[in-house]
DNA sequence: TAATATTAATAGTATTACTATTATATTTGT
DNA sequence: ACAAATATAATAGTAATACTATTAATATTA
C-alpha cells in the first residue's frame, strides 16, 4: 500500500468546510498534526496555527469551529485509516487466527513510517493519538457529540476487531472489552515507556508491547 | 474500617500549603471534588471555587499553585487511599491468589459508598479519577512532574500489584504492563460504559468489569 | 465581465489563569 | 494582655485564550 493513492473520506458533520477541498485546507490539517505534536494540544492555537501557514486565525475557524473539532477530525481520519489498513491486511487471509493476529499487530505497533501518500504524517498523528485523544472524549459534551458521530469511526473498529474475536470463540461474554482494553492499553504503554517507565515492561526492541497483548487476547480466548 | 478515622498523609510537594492543616483548606479539596465532578476539569476554576466556599480566588492559590495541582493532589490522595484498602484487604490472606484477586476487585470495583472517615467524599473522587485523571499526567510537563514525585503513589500501587503478580508466576515478563493494563482498563471501560456502550459488554449488576479483568489476569497467569 | 466564493486583516469580547498589593482578622508567644 | 506573626479577604491588574463579527481584498466561475 505504500504509494498508493488513498483517499481517506470523513463524513461531513467533522468539519464547517472541508479540509481536503482547498489548498488552505490541507495545509491547516498538515501543520496542526506538527505543531500538536510538539506544543503538546494546550498550548496549541488557531493564532498560532495561522501564523504558521502565513494565514489567519479567523481563516482557520471557516475550516474547524474550534480546536476541539479539529482534533477529533484528526481522531477520525486516524481510525480511517486504520480500518483501510486492517482491511487491507486481513482480505485474503483464510485463517481467523491469523487476521486477528494481524488486527492486533495493527493496533498495537507503533507507526514508524509515514506512507506519504497524502498530506498527513501518519507517524506524528499515531503520536497524538497516542497523547491527545483521550482529551477528545473525556469532555462534559461527550454524550451530545456521541450522538452527533463524533466517535463512530472508532467504533468501527473495535466492532470489526470483536467481530473476528466472536468468531474465533462465539461464547466469549467480552469481546468489545477485550479489544478496548488492547487498543487503549497499547496506547498508554507506548505513553508510559517514554514518560512513567515504572508502569511498564518496555524494552526497545523487544515488541514487548505488541507481544503481550497478543498473549493476552489468545490466552484469554483459549482458556476455559 | 468504615468509621475509622483515617489519616492519609500527601507529602508536601503536592501542595503550596497543607489543606488539611486549615478548616479552609479542607474546605477547597471538599468543594472542589463536588465541582469538577459536576462542571468538568476544564470549566472549574479556582474563581468559581472561591465563590461557592464563600471565599476568594487568591485564597485558594494560596493551597495550590494551579488547578493541574490541585488535581493531581487528589490523585494522589485517591491513590494513598486505595493502597491504604489494599494493604489492609491482603493483610492476613496467606495465599497468594487470594491477594491478588481481593487487589484486582480493588482497583476496578466501582467506589459506591463513601467511608466519611474525612471531609473527601471517595465515590465522587473515584468519578474524577476515571474521568478526569488522564489529563493530569497528558501535559508536555510530564517528565519535571515525575520527577518532582507527582506521580509516585500510583506507581507505588503498581508495584505492589505487580509484586504478587510476580511471587504467582516468578518467569513472567510482564508483570507492570498486566497491572497498569488492568488499572487504566477499568477506569476506561467504566467511562465507557455510561457513554460509549459500543465499547464495552457492560451490563449493570452484573460485576462484568470485575470479572472481566479478574479473569484476564488469572488466564494470563496460567497459562503457557 | 460580473457575480460569487474564498481568504485576509482588523478589531473586539468575555473569560481564564494567574500575580501583586493592601487591609483586616485571627492566632500565638511571652 | 499585648505585640508580633500569620492567615485571609478584597481589589485590581495582566497577558493570553477561544472565540465572533465585520470589512476588504483576491481568486474562481458562469
Amino acid at each position: 500500500m505504500d504509494k498508493l493513492q488513498l483517499h481517506i473520506s470523513i463524513s461531513s458533520e467533522l468539519y464547517t468546510k472541508d479540509p481536503d477541498s482547498s489548498v488552505l485546507g490541507q495545509k491547516i490539517v498538515s501543520k496542526s498534526i506538527e505543531m500538536i505534536n510538539h506544543l503538546g494540544f494546550e498550548d496549541f492555537t488557531f493564532k498560532k496555527l495561522g501564523l504558521e501557514i502565513g494565514s489567519n486565525e479567523s481563516s482557520v475557524y471557516r475550516y474547524f469551529d474550534s480546536k476541539h473539532a479539529l482534533l477529533v477530525y484528526l481522531i477520525n481520519w486516524y481510525w480511517s485509516w486504520i480500518e483501510y489498513k486492517l482491511v487491507f491486511a486481513t482480505l485474503n487471509v483464510p485463517s481467523v487466527e491469523a487476521r486477528l493476529t494481524q488486527a492486533i499487530s495493527i493496533l498495537t505497533a507503533e507507526v514508524t513510517e509515514d506512507n506519504s501518500f497524502s498530506y498527513i504524517n501518519e507517524v506524528l498523528l499515531n503520536k497524538i493519538i497516542i497523547t491527545e485523544s483521550s482529551k477528545a472524549y473525556h469532555t462534559k459534551a461527550i454524550d451530545s457529540e456521541n450522538q452527533k458521530g463524533y466517535y463512530k469511526t472508532y467504533k468501527r473498529v473495535v466492532q470489526r476487531v470483536s467481530d473476528f474475536v466472536s468468531e474465533i470463540n462465539p461464547t466469549y461474554e467480552f469481546p468489545h472489552m477485550l479489544i478496548s482494553t488492547v487498543i487503549e492499553g497499547a496506547h498508554h504503554q507506548r505513553y508510559f515507556s517514554k514518560h512513567l517507565p515504572a508502569l511498564t515492561d518496555f524494552e526497545e526492541g523487544k515488541n514487548n508491547i505488541v507481544r503481550f497483548y497478543t498473549d493476552l487476547v489468545f490466552n484469554t480466548l483459549s482458556n476455559k
